[in-house]
DNA sequence: GCCTAGGTCCCGTCA
DNA sequence: TGACGGGGCCTAGGC
């Protein structure tokens, strides 16, 4: 079926080519149980056709199909749509931290009726990939305004670790010299490569969480493509992560690695840690 | 600072000891504009005293604090936050298909007045994390019944292909027989085991996705595994991928394994490529 | 509960 | 632009 506003009405959220005032400016515009018309009206002027970039979000019953990397189809069911300014579009259940159906920034949201149902279709061109979100039920759709101009400041990242070794390698073991970070090999990026007291190369692979098969693997890579060069040379080579299984721990020792626990889970608790318990 | 009403009411979303009916009992409610105290008796009324688990949201001008695995902030800004009925709460900027500060489910939410700002603390005990979110404006706040019983269903995944395999092996190369599923080694689970028209073993990884330097090596130690109780016995080891780089090709190479190029790319889209291009 | 592996992962970074 | 690796990854499935 043909969407009937496409002849008439530039329906994209970006490139509108005409410019309707919307009736009001404020930041927060709103229906509170509309219709599928009244829904398509509102957001046409509210989103599609406002001057400033506005974050819609509609709740209510819909089904979900997507199609491109994958294929899905969600039935009917109360969720939460969000489709933000860069084409971000995702679809909450009232339960889980992932949304149930989404679509990356870079998409493009067009909204229409489809069999008296509000309709919006999400596409991502560069990846090919749809959305389709069917309402047939709205309770509330707004559209807003934001303004934020933030960044997240975080600590604890693997690069904090990484910086907390070139520091003081002390911490790893006493005579070690860090001589460079992120030393290329054919299979990857080193963390960490340097000398211990004894003058004997050392790849150290830090992760910020618990040790992972993979992370010895990578590490074993590493330290055999070093020794390709220099066949008989011993190598070492050191895994850092707060937590190991059992598991990996053998596999290392297989491998003829070492493991040290390192990380700041303590310094990241210490000072708070009676408070958290409060709650 | 204490939380005021921490002494006289219960102020978790789960377990309140208090039930008093909520002002209205539609699937939605909610306040326009309202003050921070307007806001936490309404939050305190809607959800936390609410008989039936509801969705709360909310927009406007916060800060947020995390700390846990890692410790970050994110100063004053617009933003939109979700507390879901599992304890699940995102906080989600205008832009990007992540939400800058989250809880998973089994988290905890308790609302309080902090400062002068309305204060949603989101504590998951388990993890050990804690996150607050303080708003000194709030555009738009409302709480939400939702009844969504529907599950996802979605085709295209790895198990998908893996299935395809263990249907007609032929797909991968004639005479070729598979024996064993998720086939266990010290190194992880062999995806598909078999035996080639000459009765070579076959070790195959697949990947729904771009072959990774990881499958690489994964797939090599399933190998060097295999290998280790029989040592000259030759064994291949082959990658299936819908697409792979020339970096991971050469890896491949390196290490005596093969690729087969395989997917289902191509299906997904065939029947209804063109009506992509349509949008 | 821990551990393992996949994901329509997303996202930043760098060649 | 593609490739590569981290993530407070999350989540499902085994044991």
């Amino acid at each position: 079926m043909r969407p009937l506003i496409h002849k008439n009405l530039p329906l994209e959220t970006e490139g509108a080519a005409v410019f309707i005032p919307p009736a009001s400016m404020g930041v927060v515009e709103y229906l509170y149980g509309p219709g599928v018309e009244e829904t398509l009206d509102f957001v046409v002027r509210q989103v599609v056709q406002s001057p400033e970039k506005r974050v819609l979000m509609v709740l209510g019953s819909c089904q979900v199909r997507y199609q491109g990397r994958a294929r899905s189809f969600l039935d009917w069911g109360e969720r939460i749509l969000i489709v933000k300014e860069d084409g971000t579009s995702i679809i909450h259940q009232p339960s889980g931290r992932e949304p149930v159906n989404w679509q990356p920034h870079g998409a493009r949201a067009t909204y229409l009726l489809q069999d008296r149902l509000f309709t919006v279709h999400v596409v991502h061109r560069k990846n090919r990939e749809r959305m389709a979100v069917s309402f047939k039920k709205i309770e509330m759709v707004f559209a807003a305004r934001m303004d934020d101009r933030a960044r997240v400041q975080i600590v604890g990242m693997e690069r904090d670790i990484v910086d907390k070794i070139m520091e003081n390698p002390e911490l790893i073991e006493p005579g070690l010299r860090i001589t460079q970070r992120e030393k290329k090999t054919r299979s990857g990026l080193i963390d960490l490569f340097g000398y211990d007291r004894h003058h004997v190369p050392v790849v150290i692979e830090v992760k910020r969480s618990q040790a992972t098969i993979s992370a010895a693997q990578q590490l074993r890579m590493y330290v055999t493509d070093l020794k390709r060069g220099n066949d008989k040379a011993r190598i070492r080579g050191i895994l850092c992560t707060p937590r190991i299984p059992e598991m990996v721990c053998r596999l290392l020792d297989d491998y003829g690695l070492e493991y040290r626990e390192f990380g700041w889970q303590h310094q990241l608790f210490d000072d708070q840690q009676t408070s958290l318990e409060d709650y």
